[in-house]
DNA sequence: GCCAACGTTGGC
DNA sequence: GCCAACGTTGGC
């Protein structure tokens, strides 16, 4: 099993929407980063586990945990005239853009920030902090993962 | 709302 | 295929 951490802002969809699904799995559409894609596309995989990390907000920072419930399949927004992540240059043939559905685990009792992780020295090497940090799909290594866990309780 | 960092686009 | 212009992300 790998880890990910999956970006969101939370005035669009937050880890309480996620909590409050009552079907209790969400599509994880609209990734139009092509690195990202590469992620969906090939390497999430089945009951992987990701931190839902709220962006963009006044707390910033990772707020709980979701969990892979189905693998990469095409975005099917991107085939939507109507959708804000309509894509014309993409086909049903060859879809440009992929998603994997996620269900909710659980929600931190705080916010663990960002600043907190940026001070934590086992975690220089996560594309959050690293080089402008913009990337929205990132894998976790178990050492990361358990570091950032723990800290988050 | 500012602005730095980064990704994408398109002319040549 | 270079690279300037432009758009977007996202912390502060």
């Amino acid at each position: 099993m790998a880890y990910w951490l999956f970006k969101t802002e939370p005035d669009a969809f937050s880890i309480d929407d996620l909590a409050n699904r009552v079907e209790q799995t969400e599509p994880w559409d609209g990734v139009r980063n092509y690195q990202a894609r590469n992620f969906l596309r090939d390497s999430v995989a089945l009951s992987d586990k990701v931190f839902i990390y709220h962006s963009s907000c006044k707390e910033v920072g990772i707020a709980g945990v979701a969990q892979v419930v189905k693998a990469g399949y095409p975005d099917t927004t991107q085939f939507d005239p109507e959708s804000k992540y309509y894509d014309p240059k993409s086909s049903q043939d060859n879809p440009r853009w992929f998603r994997v559905d996620v269900k909710f685990v659980e929600k931190f009792t705080r916010v663990l920030p960002l600043a907190e992780i940026k001070a934590m020295p086992s975690i220089s090497e996560l594309p959050l902090v690293k080089k402008g940090g913009r990337l929205s799909i990132m894998p976790v290594s178990e050492g990361e993962w358990q570091q950032l866990y723990t800290a988050a309780k």
